[in-house]
DNA sequence: AAAGCCCCTTGACCCAAGTCATTTTAGATC
DNA sequence: GATCTAAAATGACTTGGGTCAAGGGGCTTT
């Protein structure tokens, strides 16, 4: 395998470092190379640069490349609410297919790359692929099943446990890409941060804060370093 | 067509009330009957009676043909949220396509019949029924946009609010059912409405109240009557 | 290097909703 | 119709997290 740069646009699906996470993971080799002719890659993203926008038509999913992406809701009445972060070899854009516009918005929280995959074109390839099929369905039922967490932990817990939830999550989702589960950059905001777990700036702040004073955290801005891992699941616990 | 009663097994998809609002409603007649030879119709369940419950093996998703379901997860420490309130026509258990199991459980309101449609079936069907397949990915699609649009109710709204956006949800509901969309009655208890909206019983309570006091309900019970559609339409305004 | 901006942190105060306790009501069972 | 039980309503009190306000540190811009 070539030595590529993680925002090299000319990756193909077999060779991606994220195959064993992405879309091709339920895939045979031929297949792969089936997806890898209707994916599309453009040159990497700027922070804070859309994906697609609310109300843009939709017409495709994407998968991250390199970099991370949020995606967030916009109420009638301009209220945002962020609904989920992504990293490399992860899905978004899939609620947009209910609607023949999408309903979310997609940024990318720092220079990024991503696949285009074009729903039309997938909704092809699947009828002929029933592995494709299968693992879409999954894809989108796991989508399902991670909201449904979230609203859990939005009814149910408290803003030390909802941030212990989400650290957790990152970490371990890191830990899959081979990067260390202990010490990383977060790639959003506390706004951001606050705003997905239904809390104020003020209120993630004091949390980052009382974590550190009891041991749990290193907190050095956006930098985290995890401490005592096993408070933070005896927190979150889910 | 026959007139039959609402929990009769003998119903089929082509003869079925809610056939303008379920999975055939995106297909052709002939595809209808296709359909409907894979539909399996049990005899109605007694209210409190699981369809199916968490870790049950998945098989199949399941349709409403009367009476009304609701669906919880429940958290390792058996902590319970309840994630849906299901009408005639409507679709549960997708959320246990991305695993072997369910991670949900399932369970009557009232007496109600359903219908199971094997999913291993709707699969092979939906290789050879484009518009099935299309209609399906848009259901999960659907019901992730509801999903997140719980997040944002739960992450940013009050009681009242919260309160609010249920009861007019239901209406439409209703109102899609041919039913009357200002005077109904609640399948559900007010610790099922607390559970759902994140909300202790005792402040659902008081909002009924509050709603009463204010002219907005008539409350009798689990009869609602809507008094003044515009006022809540204010509160919830999603 | 000064100025401006944005993000983050911290403190003081307040209120919506939670907790706890009691009463009322409606069915269910005998 | 008397007794039980569960659901619902209401009041008194408490509290976690929101609001408001102020300050600090690290960028970029000039």
């Amino acid at each position: 395998m070539a030595v590529t740069c993680p925002h090299n646009p000319e990756v193909n699906c077999t060779d991606c470092r994220m195959n064993s996470l992405c879309l091709p993971i339920a895939l045979e080799l031929d297949e792969v190379e089936r997806l890898n002719q209707i994916v599309q890659r453009g040159r990497p993203l700027q922070k804070d640069s859309h994906v697609y926008n609310v109300a843009d038509e939709f017409s495709a999913i994407y998968a991250v490349r390199s970099g991370s992406i949020k995606t967030y809701n916009v109420s009638d009445q301009g209220a945002i609410q962020v609904t989920g972060f992504f990293l490399p070899g992860e899905i978004f854009g899939i609620d947009g297919i209910a609607h023949t516009h999408y309903v979310s918005a997609a940024v990318a929280m720092e220079t990024s790359a991503i696949c285009e995959i074009p729903f039309s074109r997938l909704e092809e390839l699947s009828m002929t692929m029933p592995s494709l099929q299968r693992h879409f369905f999954k894809l989108m039922s796991k989508e399902i099943t991670n909201d449904q967490q979230l609203i859990t932990l939005l009814s149910k817990n408290s803003a030390e446990e909802r941030v212990a939830t989400l650290l957790l999550s990152i970490s371990s989702r890191n830990a899959k890409r081979n990067l260390s589960s202990l010490r990383f950059r977060l790639p959003m905001s506390r706004a951001d941060i606050g705003n997905y777990l239904g809390l104020t700036v003020e209120t993630v702040s004091r949390v980052f804060s009382r974590f550190q004073k009891q041991g749990l955290l290193e907190v050095d801005k956006k930098e985290i370093e995890i401490k005592d891992i096993d408070a933070l699941q005896e927190l979150s616990n889910i």
